[in-house]
DNA sequence: AGCACGCCGACT
DNA sequence: GTCGGCGTGCTC
């Protein structure tokens, strides 16, 4: 983190008792800003202190000798706050290589990665603070410990049952059970080969577990967690999307609790309230969890006793931030695995293809597991060429027989569309007139309302996916006042509707992001379509993750070319992981299931790969041709996005921040050769965004790209130091991506 | 990012 | 006559 050179006109500290403080705050500023305190204080103290007209809590980052500013400029530190600890200096570490990593400063690094109550000043002040979020929650917690003794027998029951902190671990009604030692299932030659290899690590090693759905990857984990919490020291368990994985979540605390104790599991996610996340939190910090579950966010939380990093699905695109720091969790769990030196475990059926490459070089540690752990076949994967068949709602005959036949054995079928809505658009055959967003550059798409009863005559209205907006369906066509517009193509509400007509005895449901938008509702679907009371279920890609289903005998997989050439180069990759993983949630138990999926070209090496459950065949072709393509892994990129009003306001400032390195002028005489080395940096032409329009708002972006990541990162740190002084940079909202998923 | 200041259009 | 639009300037 570089600061300016203390000026040398400021008075020699030895005469004056006061301390300078160097504070990190979240603000969208380089730098870290300077304060008095009296006495000392330590780096990793957090401070509540004025900021402009408002408050603050800063981080306490370093205690100069000499402010940075002149010393009528400083401000006094409103409060030092104590109730924590200061923060150990290698969780200040990690943030500060977040911080120059991804281009953002410490505060907005550091502050955001803490609960709500510990970052907002007015949790301490004011008559009811009681010393502040932390004390207040350890008040309670020695509160509800101590009635045992001072409470009568029915007073007390009620007080337990009615728990003022929420503790999930004291909840859950396996407690009991985790007391007793669990039979622990039997391992297979692969996994046991895996339990032994991880058991041998000793320090840091990234290891990449590949296994197949449904080959043990989750008892490999627990293994090689048992064996470290034995040892006393904490495991760090990362999750794409807790909320998906209730499952996942049940078999981890009462494996590990059985080892760690009750309430040795936190478990900490974005969907927890303030102070359910608060205590979580600072359980892992004080060491008194031991298995942190979670999702990215955990990935920043202080642990003394690290011992163990695992990265479950790694290569799912949610441990991507695509907002604020635009960090990923998994890559920086490989950095504080070695700062940590502990071993990292990353887990896939379907690994990136930036992990496989590693594996295959050797720089990662290569685990496989085969086979099912299950003695169950894999599913049969069969392509149905839609290129000269007649498909009746998309639905090619074959795949409605597969249904039809599962339907009368008792089995259940999922079809597999990833659109929601009923149809994407609404068109008039008159004029030609389409359904477009009058803020966005894109079509809405047509709904029906979750008033609309089922079956009757359903209510619609017009949807836009980017920016929200809705309405109700023209009765006639705006242009031309034709009364007769077609829904085009069809999402998931639509295929639900027609299957529910071409097999009206059969129970249909629904899994999307409509469907489940109230809380605690993709839990009751789920749980219906365990309890066999669902017979065919229409599912976006929410259905693919993490849920097993075991009465599942047939997947149906629509729609899936159009992932096949979309704009961005990693689509291949996210589709092969995603039709493997739907294809995984079919017999997992019972007989081979079969997985039909509908393409207009069976002949691509994706889909040929996928019916021979040929990962490292898919990953082999992919890998090729992004290295003859020079795209990553065999190149590092940045992609700097500008907002505007108007798209060339946006495209301006992009132009100038491409000729910056001709043109130091532009910025204030920045000249970017004397920092990198720009013979090893390409900056591609600026260009708008597919969808150009969103709210009303203009968008652009230009790439950045070398075959070095130190020489890419000298450049974006100049690069980006020397963006807010373009004079195009006033007019834009900009941001700087570093490592995009999307392109 | 906030938050304030500052200078021009449609409304109680 | 004001409320309020968003340009632009600053924050140790």
């Amino acid at each position: 983190m570089s600061t300016d050179q203390p000026r040398s006109d400021a008075a020699p500290a030895e005469q004056d008792p006061t301390t300078w403080v160097r504070v990190a705050l979240d603000v969208p500023l380089a730098g870290l800003f300077d304060y008095r305190v009296p006495g000392r204080v330590e780096p990793g103290a957090r401070v509540i202190v004025p900021f402009g007209r408002r408050e603050l809590v800063g981080i306490v980052m370093e205690t100069p000798d000499v402010p940075a500013v002149a010393a009528e400029q400083v401000k006094d530190v409103i409060q030092v706050l104590d109730d924590l600890p200061a923060f150990p200096a290698d969780w200040l570490k990690l943030a500060a290589f977040a911080a120059d990593y991804y281009q953002r400063p410490m505060g907005e690094v550091m502050l955001p990665s803490l609960p709500g109550p510990l970052r907002k000043p007015a949790s301490y002040q004011g008559a009811r603070s009681a010393g502040g979020p932390v004390a207040r929650l350890d008040a309670r917690a020695a509160k509800a410990a101590r009635p045992r003794t001072s409470r009568r027998g029915g007073k007390r029951r009620e007080e337990e049952g009615g728990e003022d902190m929420p503790d999930p671990a004291v909840r859950s009604p396996d407690d009991a059970s985790a007391a007793l030692a669990p039979v622990l299932p039997q391992l297979n030659e692969a996994q046991e080969a895996a339990v032994d290899a991880l058991a041998g690590l000793a320090g840091f090693k990234p290891v990449l577990l590949h296994g197949v759905t449904g080959s043990g990857k989750t008892e490999v984990y627990l293994r090689a967690a048992e064996r470290v919490l034995k040892q006393g020291r904490q495991v760090m368990l990362l999750v794409p999307e807790i909320n998906l994985t209730p499952q996942l979540e049940g078999v981890f605390r009462r494996r590990l609790e059985a080892i760690a104790g009750p309430g040795g599991v936190a478990v900490l996610h974005s969907g927890l309230a303030d102070g359910e996340r608060l205590e979580a939190w600072l359980r892992a910090v004080r060491g008194q969890a031991r298995v942190l579950l979670g999702t990215r966010l955990s990935l920043f939380t202080p642990l003394p006793a690290l011992g163990l990093i695992v990265v479950d699905e790694e290569h799912d695109p949610s441990y991507k931030q695509q907002e604020g720091l635009r960090y990923s969790a998994r890559d920086l769990a490989i950095w504080r695995a070695r700062e940590r030196d502990v071993p990292i475990v990353l887990g896939s059926a379907t690994p990136s293809l930036e992990s496989w490459h590693h594996a295959q070089n050797g720089r990662y540690l290569l685990l496989s597991l085969p086979q099912r752990a299950l003695a169950s076949a894999p599913p049969r994967i069969r392509l149905l060429d839609t290129r000269n068949q007649r498909l009746v709602q998309g639905l090619a005959p074959q795949l409605l027989k597969a249904v039809g036949e599962r339907l009368e054995r008792g089995e259940q079928s999922l079809i597999f569309l990833n659109r929601r809505g009923y149809a994407p658009v609404l068109h008039c055959d008159a004029c030609g007139w389409v359904s477009g967003c009058t803020r966005c550059s894109a079509y809405m798409v047509l709904h029906r309302q979750a008033s609309g009863a089922p079956g009757g005559a359903a209510r619609h209205e017009l949807r836009c996916h980017h920016c929200g907006w809705q309405h109700r369906v023209p009765a006639a066509c705006p242009d031309c006042g034709n009364q007769d517009l077609q829904p085009m193509g069809r999402g998931t509400q639509r295929l639900e509707e027609h299957l529910a007509e071409v097999f009206p005895g059969a129970r249909v449901a629904r899994i999307d992001a409509d469907s489940t938008r109230r809380k605690g509702s993709a839990q009751e679907l789920f749980a219906r379509v365990h309890a066999g009371e669902i017979d065919i279920l229409v599912g976006t890609q929410m259905v693919a993750k993490g849920h097993d289903f075991q009465n599942l005998g047939f997947v149906g997989v629509l729609n899936a070319d159009a992932m096949l050439f979309s704009h961005d180069f990693r689509a291949p990759e996210r589709l092969f992981a995603q039709l493997m993983q739907v294809a995984g949630r079919a017999g997992r138990a019972g007989t081979p299931a079969e997985v039909y999926i509908q393409t207009g070209y069976p002949e691509q090496p994706l889909y040929q790969a996928l019916i021979r459950h040929d990962y490292a065949g898919f990953a082999r072709y992919a890998l090729r041709e992004r290295e003859s393509a020079g795209l990553p892994p065999f190149a590092f990129q940045a992609l700097l996005t500008a907002e505007a009003r108007e798209l060339a306001q946006a495209q301006e400032f992009l132009a100038q921040a491409r000729a910056l390195p001709e043109r130091p002028d532009l910025a204030g005489g920045t000249d970017l050769s004397q920092c990198a080395d720009l013979a090893r940096i390409t900056l591609y032409d600026p260009v708008p965004l597919r969808v150009v329009r969103v709210a009303n708002v203009e968008r652009a972006q230009l790439l950045a790209e070398s075959d070095s990541r130190p020489v890419l990162q000298a450049f974006l740190r100049a690069w980006s130091a020397a963006l807010p002084r373009l004079p195009a940079a006033a007019r834009v909202r900009w941001h700087l991506e570093v490592d995009p998923l999307e392109i």
